[in-house]
DNA sequence: AAAAATTTTTAGATTTGTCTAAACTTATAA
DNA sequence: TTATAAGTTTAGACAAATCTAAAAATTTTT
């Protein structure tokens, strides 16, 4: 069993892994809001009990059995977000901050129990993907909105940004999971997207659209 | 705010003072399955914090405040609990443990929610009163189940021993709350008593009687 | 390929909550 | 009212997770 704090490594690292693999040091250190020191201190708690693998100064990558441990917290993570938004009208820029803190209620039960309440959601509030008891993904397509060309249109499945500012900015202009768009010009001069959405023309930056996931 | 560790001290000395006050040092060890020494060194900490009142070698008490922050975590954990009875379908001896971990979620919001998804419940599953945002519990009044008399009638509205093989046994027999009893006979011998419930007869000992608490 | 900059690790200290063993208080009994 | 027992506290140590400052390794620049 894993401590509270290993766990947030655990899910750390594997998030980092998605986009790097092995895993820097200073790169927990930035997402855990703590001293490179201390990382090192902890992956070589965790290469110890065989969660990871650590070469040093080379970075780490989670074992297989590191890997579970963090999918399932990430499965809690996410089903605990659902119960937030679906049962106590929570906003999806709510839930974040209180998901991480039930993430690491320890009870197998517990989180079964709540999976088949919620009826065996799919994704989470911000369209990500919410893995099954084996750690399994069901496969999710979708393009950055920022890629798409004129005339283009899909609908808003997710978001790579979980930020409450910016997941409040969306909901103001309407851009919630689920909405259909159509992208009817393309701004040269700052490569800002002109979108419409429920028969509104909006623009939004390029920034916020790298952030908008779009499937057709 | 507190610690985890603190509010768990907290909640003990809570109920441990009820019994009587103030509570003894070796009461808290028990309860909280650690050493003496270590409830003292707890004890000055909170008494630092003006959560307790500490008076070496006589006792603590809680201060208005640290009332205040144990009488929160009951009311968590106790919101918790029919949660998971009444949503998840937890039985009522399976609780316990999962709500221990429950109760420490910081989220002021998140309780508030949660009380109104469940529709302010006024007790929990094994009867024991929800206290309100404010701290104040409903009254409820109820009679110890061995201290009937032949003949007397009344309803199961709790239980004063939480141990999932004693609330195992109480399911096995058909004694749940909200059901309704009439003591037919007091077996002098031993004390136990025989019940007619559900049109049946069934006899308990003085022992599991002690720990039924009937209301008219 | 040596110098400079960046990244990471080590060493030693700190905090929280715990422990054992010994010392001290209070309560009980002879 | 002294002796004994029961309960509590102190002193000193330890494990988990963190930190700072300094040393070491790696990467980048010149």
């Amino acid at each position: 069993m894993q401590s509270y704090t290993e766990e947030n490594y655990l899910k750390i690292i594997y998030h980092l892994s998605v986009i790097s693999n092995p895993v820097q040091t200073n790169a927990i250190a930035e997402k855990i809001q703590t001293k490179a020191a201390s990382v090192t201190d902890m992956l070589k708690k965790l290469s110890d009990k065989e969660l990871v693998d650590y070469v040093k100064y080379q970075g780490v990558t989670l074992t297989e059995k590191g890997k579970l441990a963090a999918i399932n917290i990430v499965r809690k993570h996410r089903l605990w977000e659902v119960f937030l938004v679906e049962k106590l009208n929570f906003k999806w820029d709510e839930v974040h901050d209180v998901a991480e803190e039930l993430e690491h209620i320890k009870s197998t039960l517990l989180i079964e129990r709540l999976d088949e309440f919620l009826e065996f959601p799919k994704v989470d509030p911000h369209g990500d993907p919410i893995p099954d008891q084996h750690g399994n993904f069901a496969a999710i397509s979708f393009v950055k909105l920022n890629r798409l060309k004129v005339n283009d249109k899909g609908t808003i499945t997710g978001v790579s940004e979980h930020s409450s500012p910016f997941l409040k900015h969306l909901e103001k202009l309407g851009l919630t999971l689920g909405k259909k768009i159509e992208v009817s010009e393309i701004i040269d001069f700052d490569g800002s997207v002109e979108l419409s959405i429920d028969g509104n023309k909006i623009n939004i930056s390029r920034e916020v659209a790298k952030h908008i996931l779009i499937s057709k």
